[in-house]
DNA sequence: TAATAATTCTATAGATCTATAGAATTACGG
DNA sequence: CCGTAATTCTATAGATCTATAGAATTATTA
């Protein structure tokens, strides 16, 4: 019989659950919370559809796990960006190049995280939303350094900035999962200069 | 009986075709395409679900017709920017501008073109691939433009001018739509404003 | 108004899909 | 190697959901 709490605290099982959540995480990002079945997550790890259930109560719940997991995992990031002791533009593009990275590299989750989150019963994305603001806020803290220190001019809006920057990397990030022969380095270099200088002439003054 | 080809060339018939497709619109906006039944957007019209098909021959001819309907749309207007007789900062403006005033609008049909045509079939994809290659490539023009008349860098890459732009404004129209509050035209100066000019701080020199 | 055409409805076949129960199998501690 | 616990499987109830057929209703036209 199937335990009634299936939470066994042992490697295996822990091991096996954080499979299932990549699973999940890779099929949920190929075919969106509600085109994707129980059935397609199971295959993709090689069991059974039902015995899905014995790491999952629901595939709402498995989706909230892909979420956390995919979240989480970029605010620490974020986190060790913010607090390194590096000047604002190195922070600014290790920024960059962390999120394109991960959408590059593996992060089917953060992928879901953007984009399926919002069918998440409300109290759990409310715990995302703390999450995700503090990722922006970390963002936010390293433009008013930038400010402060002026390297930015200080009119600048670092709300606004910050979810700028997220959103533009997000947008990459799509595009970057669509079309893997794009030369990530440079499409991470002309989005910092984007952010930092703009696309207009600069007037070469003679002093 | 059902007519063999449902396809009455009236006007009535026209008509509610097209409420059928900003039903199916506005509630693929809200549920996504999988997450969305057909019983939903036919409520949403006032009538039954078997009736839809008097309109539609499956779902997914109709969220065909939505993204065909949310980029021509889309199309049209940029194009009649494009052609039009304005210096390129007007241009990018009025670009930004419609981009997220469409969204604060109404348009549900282009979140749906942007979120949800990968579920379409592959034949399907390919023509509205083409309309939004003309999207992108009359941005690219203007860009090129700008380049032209020395408003711009010489250096740019007006390819990914043009996507980063399409991106942010994609990005942002997202923000736009879950935040009602949000000040529209102020969204709208501070993104031209950071195309144009980047967040850096502009040296005062004496010449 | 009568006849025809267009539109909408009801009912349902058939194909999912989620979640659960209990049996079968596998791993593990002694 | 035996007994217990953990894991996976099979089978299925019950709830969808799409698409179709044909009846009922409404509009149109002569």
């Amino acid at each position: 019989m199937k335990p009634v709490a299936p939470s066994p605290d042992n490697d295996r099982y822990q091991h096996q659950r954080q499979q299932a959540i990549r699973s999940a995480a890779s099929v949920f990002a190929a075919k969106g919370f509600h085109g994707a079945s129980t059935k397609d997550i199971a295959e993709h790890m090689g069991i059974k559809q039902g015995s899905l259930y014995y790491y999952f109560k629901s595939k709402e719940e498995a989706l909230g796990e892909v979420c956390r997991y995919g979240i989480e995992e970029y605010v620490e990031h974020m986190t060790s960006i913010a607090v390194s002791d590096q000047p604002f533009e190195s922070k600014l593009m290790a920024t960059i190049t962390s999120h394109l990275t991960s959408y590059r590299e593996r992060n089917e989750a953060l992928k879901v995280h953007n984009d399926e989150r919002l069918y998440l019963p409300e109290e759990k994305r409310a715990t995302l939303k703390l999450l995700g603001s503090k990722y922006r806020q970390q963002l936010e803290g390293i433009f008013e350094e930038g400010v402060k220190s002026g390297a930015l001019r200080g009119s600048l809006d670092c709300h606004f900035a910050a979810q700028a920057v997220i959103g533009m990397c997000n947008a990459w990030g799509d595009i970057i999962v669509r079309e893997p022969d794009l030369d990530l380095f440079d499409t991470i270099q002309k989005c910092t200069d984007l952010i930092l200088n703009g696309f207009r002439e600069r007037r070469i003054v003679k002093r």
